[in-house]
RNA sequence: GGAGGGGUUCCCGAGUGGCCAAAGGGAUCAGACUGUAAAUCUGACGGCUCAGCCUUCGGAGGUUCGAAUCCUCCCCCCUCCA
């Protein structure tokens, strides 16, 4: 097992916080397995690489040696959704939770070593509570106390209406923590009230509180926003291998680095040469390519990975055309099919009006010719491939 | 229950009778430049049988030659008072 000094070193990685650093270097030095929380909501089975950050994370406690514990929010989630604002969400059926949580485990397991990792629901103790004992944990918590939290503060201060059961969440979460023991919870920085409440009712209960970790919130490709499937600026894990390379080489130098830390399984002390390489010549690009290269494998494989890569070169640097892309049959009447209905047919367009914009803007070629006549008329018997600015394509048979 | 302020094209937001498919910004898309970088510049950004036509400004009616703008009713959101 690594020193606690490397161990700290590596669990410092990218963390927004360590709450309290000090607890857990005396977690270390006794040099028994520590658990490790972390729990998940499973309502949204769709992950990107924003969710993984905190999935590294418990994967290098992971290869520390550490006790992963990961906790399905069953539970909680069969209640509804408790950030008051948004609409409430309607009730998972325990079916539904069920079968998002081995979506979850399914995807999560690309990075974590399922072997070594035990999966929770907090259903199994939460259930089980009576009412007397939800009032019992409820009395180990003050209003005053709630209301540090900035989210209820805000509202409690503004007016608005704060539900009873939404004081019960933290308290829920922070139970899961008495229940499960843990030595660690790790969270979202938006978490870390949820996860200091967990510290509390572990000491009311007579237990050791654990460390509450926060880990940032992951920039999408934009560099700025938070990553997330509504703003459109993410990489799934279940992107195609080719789209994930692609969206990982757009994005700026700078957010790379950023990505590199907290993405890369790579040692800091590695990702620090090549950021030496970089200033010294090396093509910032080549750094890319790495970096896209690593989590194509991880979440396809080693030959995704190497044949994405060498679509990219082929594509994009020295501009072939793709060889995988939709195949459209289309019918022409008359005199033939208007190039602006064929290229709302054939999915390359929202409407025929986009497609006189494209063209007007000679975005549009036919096997690689530019087209510059927005009236051209296909006819029968033609069989070409469509394109519209760099990334669209459609092979196109004209019956 | 009372008083007031709002709902505009993907988002924010201007527009108080014609010059409005509707300023400006953001997002997005295209072109140029590149490393499909980023940044930048240029342009586009409701739909259609596209130099023309059609449909939009919370909803339904109405006034007018003409309405996002005026009137009536309805729906929704916010602020303050009780």
């Amino acid at each position: 097992m690594a020193s606690v000094t490397e161990a700290m070193e590596i669990i410092r990685r990218g963390a927004d916080e360590i709450l309290l650093e000090d607890t857990l270097i005396k977690k270390l030095e006794r040099g028994k397995p520590l658990r490790i929380k972390a729990g998940f909501d499973p309502t949204a089975p769709d992950l990107h690489l924003g969710h993984t950050v905190l999935i590294n994370k418990l994967r290098q406690f992971q290869e520390l040696g550490h006790e992963v514990m990961f906790l399905i929010g069953d539970f909680t989630a069969m209640i509804g959704d408790p950030t008051g604002k948004s609409a409430t969400r309607p009730a998972l059926t325990r079916e539904e939770v069920l079968e998002n949580a081995k979506t979850y485990e399914h995807q999560v397991f690309k990075i974590l070593d399922a072997q070594k990792t035990t999966v929770y629901f907090n259903s199994t103790w939460m259930g089980e509570m009576s009412a007397a004992d939800m009032i019992q944990l409820a009395a180990k918590h003050t209003v005053a106390r709630m209301l540090e939290r900035d989210d209820f503060n805000k509202r409690y201060k503004g007016g608005q209406s704060i539900s009873i059961h939404e004081f019960l969440y933290p308290l829920v979460q922070g139970y899961d923590s008495v229940a499960m023991k843990a030595d660690v919870e790790l969270g979202g920085t938006d978490q870390k009230f949820n996860l200091l409440v967990g510290r509390q009712l572990q000491e009311s209960y007579g237990q050791e509180p654990q460390v509450a970790l926060t880990m940032p919130i992951l920039e999408g490709l934009d560099g700025v926003q938070k990553m997330s499937k509504s703003l459109n600026n993410y990489v799934g894990i279940a992107d195609k291998p080719d789209e994930m390379f692609g969206k990982i080489m757009s994005i700026s130098d700078d957010l790379m680095w950023r990505y590199y830390e907290l993405l890369s399984f790579r040692s800091m002390a590695d990702i620090n040469a090549l950021r030496r390489q970089v200033t010294e010549g090396l093509n910032p690009r080549d750094a890319k390519v790495q970096l896209a290269m690593e989590l194509v494998e991880r979440f396809h494989s080693k030959a995704d990975a190497e044949k994405a890569n060498e679509n990219f070169v082929a594509r994009f640097r020295k501009g072939a055309m793709p060889d995988d892309m939709p195949e459209f049959n289309l019918q022409a009447s008359g005199d033939g099919l208007p190039i602006a209905n064929l290229l709302k047919d054939a999915g390359l367009v929202a409407s025929t009006s986009e497609a006189f914009r494209m063209i007007k803007q000679g975005a549009v070629k036919i096997d690689g010719e530019r087209v510059e006549d927005k009236g051209l008329l296909c006819r029968s018997g033609m069989n070409a491939i469509f394109q519209v600015g760099k990334r669209r394509f459609a092979k196109v048979i004209i019956g």
